[in-house]
This record gives C-alpha cells, structure tokens and sequence, in this order.
DNA sequence: TCTGAAACTTAACGTTGTTAAGTATTTCGT
DNA sequence: ACGAAATACTTAACAACGTTAAGTTTCAGA
C-alpha cells in the first residue's frame, strides 16, 4: 500500500468514525442538542477537524440521512416477500412504522427537519440513490405497489394516479408518527401505544382505498 | 385612571405590542430563524426588555400558541353548522387544513413544535383553555363529533372507543400537512397541491371509517 | 422636594457554528 | 538523506445567540 493509499484509507477512516459518533449522538440527543465541540469529543479531536471532511453541520446530517435511507429500504425487503398486494401493502407499512418507533431520532432527521429548498434540491442531486428505481428508492417502490395493487382489482383507482394513493398512505402513517414523536407526551391527549395507532390507521387507509368486498 | 392604573395598562399595552410583533416575525421567518434582538428592534425597545414581561424566549411562544389555538376553534364554528354528521366532520377536517395553509408557521409552532415533557404538562396546567369542553378544546370537539356520528350509525365504532377514530382522523390530515411543510419542496416526490392532498385524505379517512352503504 | 421603586438600557457572560492563522507531521523530489 | 511543499491538525478568535447583572433614567407618593 502506497503512501498516498495509506494516508486516503486514515481519512477515509477518520470520516466514518466522525459518522459514527454524530449518529450515536444525533439519536441520543437529537441534532439541535448536539454540538460540534461534543462530537469532537468523542472522537477524541478539536472541533475543526470535523470541518476538514464535512462543509458543516447540516451536511453531516444530510449524510446521515441518506445512508439511513438505504437502511429503511433494507427493512422493506421482507416485507416484499408478502404475496397479496395489499398485505404487501400493510406490511411495508409496518415495517416503515417499526423503523420510526426504533430509530425516532433518525426518523425526525430524515422526514421532519425542514430543510430549506435548495438544500433539497442539492440533496438529490448529489444523492447516490438512484430516484426512480423501485429497488433503491423507497417511494418509488411504494407507487410501484400501489400500482400493482390496483392492477390486481384490489385498490381503487384514485383519477388514474397511482402517486394520489402513494402519498394519502404515506402521509397517514407519518401523521401517526409525527405526533407520536412531538406530541406523544402532551397530556391533553390520550395517546394510545405508537404500533396500536399505526395498525388503526393502516386499516382505515386501506379500507378508504380498497375497491368494495376484496377484503 | 389614576397613575398606578395608568402605568398598568401601558405595560399591558407594551406586552401586547410585543406579542403582535413576535406573532408577525415568528409567522413570516419560523420561530429559529427570529432573535429575541429582532423583535425588540421591531417594537423600537432594547432586547432585554422583553425580559420584563415574558421570562424566555418559548414562553413567549407558549403564550402565541395558546392564543392560536382559540382562533383555530374559532374557525372550527362555520363548520358546525353543517347538519349530516359525518360531512360536518369533513367540514372540520377542511377548515383545519385551511389554517394550515393559511398560517403555515402557526401550524408548525402549534402541532410540530417537540416541546419537552416538562414544558408540555406546564402548558396544560397553565392553560386557561377548560380541558374536555368541546367549546373551547378542539380535541375534544373531535372526539365529540365522532362520537356523534357513530352513534348515528354513521361510523364504525373502532372497538367501542372513540379516541381511536379522533386521532386517527387528526394523525391523517396532519401527516398531510406536516409533509407539506417539511417536504413539500422535496423535488423528490411529485406533491400535489395541499387543499387537493388533504380533500383526498379526508375522503379516504371517512370512507375508512364509515359503515357500509352508508355514504 | 426627596425617596424609592419601577422601567429601561448598556455591558457582559457563556455557548453556538464557523473561519483564520499557526504548528506539527509526513510525503516526495533530488 | 535532506530540504521543500503539502497535509493534518490545533489554538485563537469572530459574530450571533439567549439570557443575566449592573447601572441609569423616569416618575409616583410622602
């Protein structure tokens, strides 16, 4: 090993370990809470160092989040082992749930810090995740369910788009979630366990969707 | 009005003042992006009087939202009008995502603001909003509303407890509006038009939670 | 008119993300 | 193997933040 390999592979390293330490933080604190100086810390060098492999702070949290991207795809492959397009449906659904009761901090990274919109733009466009492609993309890959859903007669077919569906099941499960993360505590409400919530509304919105007695 | 009357109410008159300029700074820029230094400028006084008449920064806030949440209800009452139970729970459903679209950063102060546990039971217990009276507590007008509409046989009666519908109705519109907020410049997912996404999770919610043939 | 409290301001503290400048350490050409 | 240049890293510092302490003005009540 050359040198110059020997000296990329330390830095390489040293970026996975800063990684690393801000996802355990991020999860264990949340970002706001997080400081640079405390994840230097941990890593056991000054806080400007971080900045020798990250631009800043918001971009250490963009790569973690679409890392974790791909870690939720992986929790949907069982799923997709399911054989009926609707409790395909339920499953994935399940499992997108599971992974937000398991990871809140990663979850309220990746869909409820309001990033501003050129941030998201750049975010896909300098994204390794190819958009579009059902085996990489997590929404693409539930558009495609619905679709097959709908094909098989089971799903109504909202004004022809497929996306109309996507989007209510997706927005209703979030829904559950994000309130279970923000106002779970609030004691105006009597919340019931985030999994319960999730199953009640994954079988409204699958009622309001199906077509009439293919349950 | 004798002096001590008078002094009163111009500091009474200055909180106001402050309240209003905050309500319009927080509206327009987010709650993050507003210094305490901005909006002392913006009412012609130095910063550290705001101390003076509120303790911090989220106090404030708390005091804006718990103001908020009387003007969301106060829309709620055009909808009560409607008579058919189950489209005067649409009509509520509409006029809260109008507010939303109306006062996004409202909403987000509102609904996706994670306040901790403390903070939370704090804000209800200083809240002069009467917890379970459906005319002042929206939650409980819901939940009111539901359970009217089951006990018209409008409804499924979700394993006999009414809550379970409420908050599966509120979780769907909000993962709607929450999504827009957070997401909706995300070129990722082709969005549609908040009213239009929020008209279809309603329809899907209802027809979820209706009794067959009921429509 | 004097006194004391109330209203308000300036100065400052500690912390944040981030940048500038400086110091080792290491690589590479000769 | 030695000096130059690049690389890795640190310390010091900046501007801005929420907030507190101390000081100054204003003004009602005796």
């Amino acid at each position: 090993m050359t040198p110059a390999e020997r000296r990329e592979a330390a830095k390489a390293a040293l970026r996975e370990q800063i990684l690393d330490a801000s996802r355990q933080l991020f999860a264990e604190h949340g970002f706001a809470q997080v400081t640079m100086r405390r994840i230097a810390q941990e890593i056991g060098y000054s806080a400007t160092t971080i900045y020798l492999h990250f631009p800043d702070k918001v971009a250490l949290m963009r790569e973690l989040c679409t890392r974790d991207f791909q870690a939720l795809q992986q929790g949907f492959l069982g799923a997709l082992a399911v054989a009926d397009p609707v409790e395909r449906i339920r499953a994935i659904g399940i499992a997108y749930v599971r992974f937000a009761g398991t990871h809140p901090h990663h979850y309220r990274l990746m869909f409820m810090t309001g990033l501003q919109d050129a941030e998201a733009e750049e975010m896909v466009r300098e994204s390794t995740i190819a958009q579009g492609d059902p085996s990489q993309d997590a929404y693409a890959l539930l558009v495609d369910l619905v679709r097959a859903a709908q094909a098989a007669g089971r799903l109504r077919k909202a004004k022809g788009d497929p996306h109309r569906t996507a989007q209510v099941l997706w927005a209703g499960l979030h829904g559950v979630i994000a309130l279970h993360l923000d106002k779970g505590n609030d004691p105006w409400v009597p919340w019931r366990p985030l999994g319960e919530q999730a199953g009640t509304m994954i079988d409204v919105l699958l009622r309001g969707c199906m077509t009439e007695g293919t349950s």
